[in-house]
DNA sequence: AGTAACTCGACTGATCTAGTCGACAAGGTA
DNA sequence: TACCTTGTCGACTAGATCAGTCGAGTTACT
């Protein structure tokens, strides 16, 4: 249930891609100071979200890295994806494909619940969202009512 | 993302013991074939469980393993918090205490929504629901809506 | 031609995963 | 009391994943 480094730095970087001025180069330098994300890592990350689709490179002085789509048509979902595979997974099965026996039969819905509860989270959050700092109102919501339970 | 084979095991084990008759013992080799879990592996999970206050032991001969409170009362998630530590943590910090620069800074508000989200399902799931194979209305309506997400 | 950038694959130490094993302790029964 | 059944504990391990690092190569602009 951990999101690991690469995935973070991955949402990251391109959160700072998406704050930047659309068709403009990056980088990846820039984002890995920014950032604070060691710069050979984060080549092989960006490398890995170019292969997905989800940013375009120029290489060359002038180079650097760009979204190959509008920040509001890329998941934080979609980030992860392209970086850590599937969402969630039970032991690398994903949950719609697990079959359980016994008392533990209901488990099996219990996982495809998190997973779309999840999603319900992550795949509605866009780098658009994150880069001008305003979360949809349902995000929000969770997270007021996080602190609502930190905080009695 | 994952859920690894420990929590899995302790999850179905403990679910079955939530089947059990109250106040029998049930031994760990019975909990080890019916969930197909390898008994050794399921000896070092039940003694996490048993050090976090969830199961109780009997030894002896016609001894086992019981809950401890009643399966109504103990939670997914308090299973997985057991075995696994927190629920979920980015790089391994838990999601209240990050703090992001520039174009990420919204990204904290996300891995805390995230974890909102997760508990919103883990928490609310009790072993007997799971027993009993009849889960919250909450949950069962996300598992509603992630099939009609799949077939379209 | 030169240089500033991305590109790729290989490598590494540390940690985690999913177990296994053997010796031991406690409780019930004959 | 002796014995058998069952849990208790710690140590160990092969393999995978994590979080990087490094060096050599390509591409494109000037």
């Amino acid at each position: 249930m951990r999101i690991t480094a690469k995935a973070d730095y991955a949402v990251r970087a391109a959160a700072e891609l998406a704050a930047a001025e659309p068709g403009a180069p990056v980088k990846g330098e820039l984002l890995a100071t920014s950032q604070r994300i060691p710069l050979n890592f984060l080549e092989n990350i960006l490398r890995e979200l170019r292969r997905a689709g989800i940013i375009r490179t120029q290489r060359g002085a002038e180079g650097g890295y760009l979204l190959a789509l509008p920040a509001k048509e890329i998941s934080v979902a979609d980030v992860i994806r392209a970086v850590e595979g599937p969402l969630a997974a039970v032991q690398g099965v994903r949950p719609d494909q697990l079959h359980y026996d016994g008392a533990a039969t209901a488990l099996a819905d219990v996982w495809v619940a998190m997973r779309a509860s999840l999603r319900s989270v992550l795949e509605v959050v866009t780098l658009a969202d994150i880069a001008k700092g305003e979360l949809p109102k349902s995000v929000k919501r969770l997270v007021a009512d996080a602190h609502a339970w930190e905080n009695p």
